[in-house]
DNA sequence: CCATTTTGCTAAAACGCTTGATCAAACTTT
DNA sequence: AAAGTTTGATCAAGCGTTTTAGCAAAATGG
């Protein structure tokens, strides 16, 4: 039989477990109040400094040093109790946290709610619908101040009954529902921008690679390349128009037919498919921006920020998205009855446009 | 003076603000209580399935229905103050929610949080300590039951003090601090098995191309790289180790260095070397992986699967940073008193390695 | 049929805080 | 100096739950 020392250091680099000290008991204002020789109704006026209150200075003193010694932090679960509506909101997505694509809506909401002294709870869905019930329900048992209900892409959607306990904004996607605030990317104005891009710098002949997939970003991007076009005075030419699959495979793919149309620009539906873009004109031996110029959409920061030459396109303004939603839900902007709220999409020109050398 | 009809549609498209309806007061165990002719208490009992109240079927029936009827949400806050913590997990994280890198840390610690009842509160901080002092103070006060304390990438930090006051985990991100548990990625296994896809394809003179700054990935990965080597009989050569910036350009400026080190395979400190290296290689005529072969560290997704040839390399495992993250703050995993406790980085094997042809 | 146990349910305290009503003491007015 | 006012602080109710102790009625045992 082996006998071990149970008094010497596990042996054989078997790390011991950590050990967990005990937590104390958290200090109460009632503990505070008895430390300063006052009553609790004395120690929450002064703690939420409100100014009506007639409480003395040398009091007042009293009591911060006794919250100071103590370490008092109040708790915010009875508070809210007592006042009825948290300081929460809770954002809901369907895969926001795991794309790259769309983290930003949850920072922008978190920054903005931040500073109205909002906290964000948030839940991920992955799109399972029951996950979803349950997410809205902790939210609701939490007494959130409203959710934010946003998608991962751009598109419409159904709203979810029990999300109606609540104020609720949609952002990135819109339902026909009578009184849902939505927040929307500008897709129109964000495709008009990417073509202005390309005329700014004298391109006429603009082809547009669109997505093949159905979606309120394909109609909006290919009207804001019409509408751009059309304020040019540039005649809409339905050959310049391809279609492929919105990622790098569908750019690639996409070259042959786009070299047939002589364009001197491309506008591409995302910046995935400029990246594959950019390998096909490679292949074929032509050079960006000086063979063709590529403007992309989205605006992928690991991609278009990174490309040889980094890639001109048109921001998808999640960060403001998910910031506008906030906005909405605490009514500090106001809400269209008829339509979901349009965010800018903001021009980012790096190098993949140059000006047309002149015929 | 103009007169308008007020009780017409808003005229030209200049849409009507949207019109809140007031909401009603939530309903509570109180009411449920009065609709079915018990007391609270009972309600209470039956809403929480406790099996060892005795309460008729018949009563409990006629609870269930009211809360139905009633459409009943518990008060998570009433019940956190009765029972002093609430099911919250903090996740205080620097840039995390900003970049598309590190926000699967988000995503697994909801997932697991989530499996285990917990909802999470999180907060991004930008770095700035005030901002985080607030963001814990204000978890704190929400008696959160553990905080995740995260970093966007690897490396060694200060436990900033409120911290402290709470259960807490480092993830991403680790302490010298005794007592202060944390997790992070296997920087060394990682180093190994991408070095061991090189190999175990007939590499033998492979080159690494390091970061030029400081951290544990960098002296980690290097020493994985020498690991792997040593295990297969093939001296360390000092030569065959570059350095330089990591990101796309640092990869594109080391093209030159590395093709003079005659090497038929190419470790890369990251993806985006990687990816800058791939521009570097086409441009000398070299084709991957005919020409040489390159792995990567980190599987940036957006990078990584879409180069062309796709990219082998080796996961950052954030998601299970996350996910593990929330398990040792729940008890469920236990902590190394010694060190934290090391992810495994799964290996991701792609297109642009192949078997080196026998000489 | 009385004593005992079991069943079904309720009363009430507690959780930590906020806040309107009160009150005693110290000042001002007339 | 009596009446009124201001100042500084406290009392106590209430927010929506959970939970322990307890009570009455029904069931069981002898």
């Amino acid at each position: 039989m082996i006998s071990q020392e149970n008094n010497s250091v596990t042996p054989l680099g078997a790390a011991a477990p950590l050990e967990r000290p005990r937590r104390p008991q958290p200090v109460t204002l009632r503990q505070v109040a008895e430390a300063a020789g006052v009553s609790t109704a004395t120690v929450s006026l002064v703690v939420n400094k409100k100014k009506a209150a007639r409480i003395s200075e040398e009091t007042r003193k009293r009591v911060r040093d006794a919250i100071r010694d103590l370490g008092y932090r109040p708790n915010a679960m009875a508070q809210t109790l007592v006042s009825g509506s948290s300081r929460f909101i809770g954002l809901v997505a369907d895969a926001i946290a795991t794309t790259p694509f769309a983290g930003q809506i949850i920072h922008g909401a978190q920054d903005e709610a931040w500073k109205h002294g909002y906290a964000l709870l948030i839940a991920n869905t992955e799109g399972n619908r029951e996950l979803e019930t349950d997410a809205i329900a902790m939210m609701l048992e939490y007494k959130v101040r409203g959710i934010l209900y946003s998608t991962w892409f751009h598109r419409a959607t159904n709203v979810p009954a029990p999300l109606r306990e609540s104020d609720f904004v949609l952002v990135n996607c819109f339902s026909a529902e009578p009184g849902a605030r939505a927040v929307v990317p500008d897709e129109i104005q964000g495709g008009r921008s990417a073509t202005e891009i390309l005329l700014k710098h004298g391109h006429r002949r603009i082809a547009f690679i669109n997505a093949t997939i159905p979606a309120p970003a394909k109609d909006g991007r290919l009207q804001g390349y019409k509408e751009a076009l059309e304020a040019e005075g540039i005649p809409f030419d339905s050959n310049l128009v391809l279609e492929a699959f919105p990622d790098q495979e569908g750019g690639y793919g996409a070259t042959e037919e786009l070299l047939k149309r002589d364009a001197t620009a491309v506008y591409c539906y995302n910046d995935r498919m400029a990246m594959g873009l950019y390998d096909g004109l490679r292949e074929h031996g032509l050079a960006i921006p000086d063979d063709i110029a590529v403007v992309g959409f989205d605006n992928q920061e690991v991609i278009a920020a990174h490309l040889r030459p980094p890639l001109s396109t048109v921001s998808l303004p999640h960060y403001e998205l998910g910031a506008a939603g906030v906005r909405m839900l605490l009514g500090l902007e106001e809400a269209q009855a008829t339509a979901p709220t349009k965010i800018h999409c903001p021009t980012v020109e790096r190098n993949s446009v140059r000006a047309l050398a002149p015929a």
